[in-house]
Order: C-alpha cells, then structure tokens, then sequence
DNA sequence: TCCGACACCTGAAGCGCTTCAAGTCAAACC
DNA sequence: GGTTTGACTTGAAGCGCTTCAGGTGTCGGA
C-alpha cells in the first residue's frame, strides 16, 4: 500500500526536475538553503512529494533560474511573492531589471557566436590551405573581437 | 628601479583582467589548475608579469570561456594549438560544435527574455489595476513557457 | 626617513551546484 | 521467500570560481 493518502496530483522529484528543468539535486540544495520551505515526504518511503503549490513555486523559480536570475534575486522574488499586489511595482522592476540585464547578455553572446564561427572557418580554410579565405577569416575574427565589451 | 630588466609591453595582472575579462582571482586560478603554464614573475616584487604570448593565450582562453565552453573545452583547445595545422580539423570542429551549442543557449535565452518581459507587463498592469492587460499578459507569459524545453 | 596608499601576493573558506558513496524502500522476478 | 532493480535518501567531496584574511613590495608625499 504505497502513499494511500497522498494526492494524486503530488509529484516525485524525478517528475518535478524533469517539469522545471532542475536537476534532482539542485532540487535537493534549493529546499536545503531555504528556497522551497520544506517539502512533504512520502511517509513510509522518505521520497519528496512536490504538491501542487510547492510545484509551482518551482517552476516559477526554475524560469527565473534560467533568465540568470541569482539564488539571492529569488529569494526577493519570494519575500515579494508572500506581499502579493502590495509589492506589485517592486515585482515589476525585479522583472525589468532582470530582462534588461538579460537583454543585454543576449547581445554579447551573439558577438561570441560570430566569433566561434569566424574560427571555425578560420580553421576550416587552414585544412583547405585556402591563405585567403583564411586570412579573411582572421579579419572577420579580428573586427568581432574589436566589438567585444566587459 | 622596479623591474628594469621587464619588457614594456609585459602586463600587470590587473591590465591582464582588465584586457580579457577575466578576474584576477580568475587568472591566477587559471595559472594554478595549469591553463597558463608559469606566468613569468617580476623578481624583486614577486609579482606576475604577463608577456605577449601569454596574453594571447589569455585573450583566446577569454573568448572560448565567454563564450560558454568549459575549462574541460579549453584544455583540449591547448592541446590542439599545440598541435598546430596537424589538428586544424579538429580545431574546425571544436569550434562548430560550440557555436552550435551557443546558439541553441541564445535561443532558449530570447524565450527566457520574453518570459521575463511579460511578467513584467504582468506585474505592471497590476499596478495600474488594468486587469485586462494583466489577462492578456497571463496568457503571453504561458505561451511562452510552454515553448520552453530544458 | 617615515607614512600611507595601493597593487599584489598566498592560502583558506564560501558559493551554487554537481557528483559520488553508501544505504533504504518498494515493486518485480525466479 | 530471497534477490535484483530502480528510484530515492543523506552526507561529503569536487568544481570553477569568488571572496576574504593576513601579509609583502613600491611609490609619493610630509
């Protein structure tokens, strides 16, 4: 008679990683340091069992996680949360600034994605011995580097 | 006389960090775990002393690291740098690989960005009490999450 | 000549996970 | 009924840095 009294809606935490994208044992660490509160457990087993507001909780965070958002801007997003629509505007900025900053990441990495291409073909001119191609490679490389910023 | 034997075009840690990105605790990890082989030191004050074959390293390693490969990654790419034009296919294909990868991580970022954009719309109608648009941008945010995949 | 100020040094600890080692629980096969 | 399989547990160690604590070397000014 395994979790008779557990819902059925109550996931595993195979089943929450694979929903959120977290891995098992961040999944672990989160509720260890405090971010999910404690999580229930199957009384007879010991397993996590993520009900569905500790779930979406996660998957909440597992969306800021993955914009870049730190451990520590989502324990804001948290406290924020628990305020409701008193914290409304505070909400809002969490999120601008967060798409800023990431918006601003994106655009680096695009620099970064001609860069890895431009050697590519560098290199792919070396085992042809095409010199030109290669030299302009070297050139494309250089004016992207030129770009890059800190 | 501080270190009048030194080459002028030799670098100080922090013009090293402040040229590649990195950090300066970054580069002397770096030097630590054996990406950077013995930096040369100043002998009087003890302290490193970047030359310009290390600085390109330094700036190469910068460019991979930026743009997402691993120290693992880097290593290998020493190690085909070493090799020279004998390896010029590999390096094509260390390469392409990598900027595959970065460019399926941007992908999934823009959809993060526009995850983030809504919510902030979200929150932002909240605030107006336009609830309308916080409707709508409900509806946006879970479109978006939906095209997510981890 | 002494005094900060500052850049730098090393070694150790912390952070956010990830990986590993050793063990428990439950369904399933022989 | 044992035993294997597989998902899960905890605690500890590792990774790639980052931060911190405590100290050294160099310089410019009083």
């Amino acid at each position: 008679m395994p979790a008779t009294r557990q819902h059925a809606e109550d996931l595993t935490i195979q089943e929450m990683a694979r929903r959120s994208g977290f891995a098992e044992s961040t999944l672990r660490y989160y509720e260890k340091i405090g971010l999910l509160g404690r999580v229930a457990r199957d009384e007879s087993s010991g397993h996590r069992r993520y009900g569905p507001a500790v779930a979406e909780r996660v998957q909440a965070l597992s969306c800021l996680r993955s914009a870049g958002m730190t451990v520590t801007g989502m324990r804001r997003y948290l406290e924020l949360l628990a305020l409701g629509d008193a914290a409304a505007a505070e909400q809002r900025d969490l999120f601008a600034a967060q798409a800023e900053t990431l918006a601003a990441d994106i655009e680096q990495l695009q620099l970064r994605l001609a860069y890895l291409r431009h050697k590519a073909e560098l290199w792919d001119a070396r085992v042809r011995g095409d010199a030109a191609a290669e030299q302009q490679a070297v050139e494309e490389v250089t004016r992207v580097i030129d770009r890059f910023t800190y």
